[in-house]
DNA sequence: TTCCTTGCAAACTTTTTGCAGCCTT
DNA sequence: AAGGCTGCAAAAAGTTTGCAAGGAA
């Protein structure tokens, strides 16, 4: 598996273990990709497969996952923070959502399309742009339809 | 004083009464714009002309004041949401933020530059976009220099 | 052995809520 | 009088930490 070689590595590099813990906790994030899980419902899926596994641990491990740069916080304003795996394609930052603030469906946009911004902005203002997040409020699809 | 006016306005729409404290919290955060203050923060601020103001009473002010569409929620990850008054410019969006991770520093950018990506999205994913959020993470001039 | 890691429980921090009293209309 | 508003204290909710035991190198 490519993804669980490549997390082993950051891991190594920093001195961390690939813990059958911290194994479980990536499984299930990366089992449920775009579903942008907070740490108790990780801990929630992970116990099923892992059931002595304590909620500490979760959270340790998203922390230690963020910081080796394989997962991402994710913020919806709804008192847990999220994470999702960070992307790792040809282009560098991160991907944007939609959310719907009719039916809290997120939709993930893959294009990045903000390189001529940044590049505008890294002159105007002399920052130097590592990356960035954003995120677009409205209606979607399904409940324009529905209005 | 315009700011007031428009407040006091938008409160009576919805019903609620423009009180004393909601005047002295609406000020704390006017009169510290670009500083984008957390409800502790504000606290303390608006305790020196009020010392009788309770801590719920802030929290409960600034919910209220973002339901009106006065103030807006800021996330910097630190563990306190942050707020600032909303941008009520011709343009209806909020500006962005450039996030120093040296220092800290959070710089405003009051350009917009988003319309073409904006249309670009709502035609390709048939989602009708209302406000956004944009944060970059990167390094400020000061701290390049210094690096 | 060494030192990272874990589960548990307790602690902590930010935020919310219940409630009695107050204020404004 | 009616109903929103406030301060206080307690509670809630998410997250972090201390610690002793466990485990891999």
């Amino acid at each position: 598996m490519e993804l669980k070689a490549v997390v082993n590595e950051k891991l190594k590099k920093k001195g961390y273990k690939f813990t059958p813990q911290r194994k479980a906790i990536l499984d299930a994030v990366a089992d449920h990709k775009g579903q942008h899980l907070s740490s108790e419902e990780i801990y929630d899926i992970v116990r099923v497969s892992s059931p002595d596994i304590g909620l500490a641990t979760v959270y340790r491990t998203v922390q230690l996952l963020v910081d080796v740069d394989v997962l991402t916080k994710l913020n919806l304003d709804d008192g847990f923070v999220r994470y999702e795996l960070c992307d790792h394609s040809e282009d560098q930052h991160n991907h944007h959502h939609l959310i719907c603030s009719e039916c809290g469906k997120i939709i993930e946009v893959r294009e990045d399309l903000l390189d001529s911004l940044e590049q505008e902005i890294e002159k105007k203002y002399a920052f130097l742009i590592k990356d960035h997040k954003l995120k677009f409020f409205g209606i979607c699809e399904t409940c324009q339809k529905n209005l």
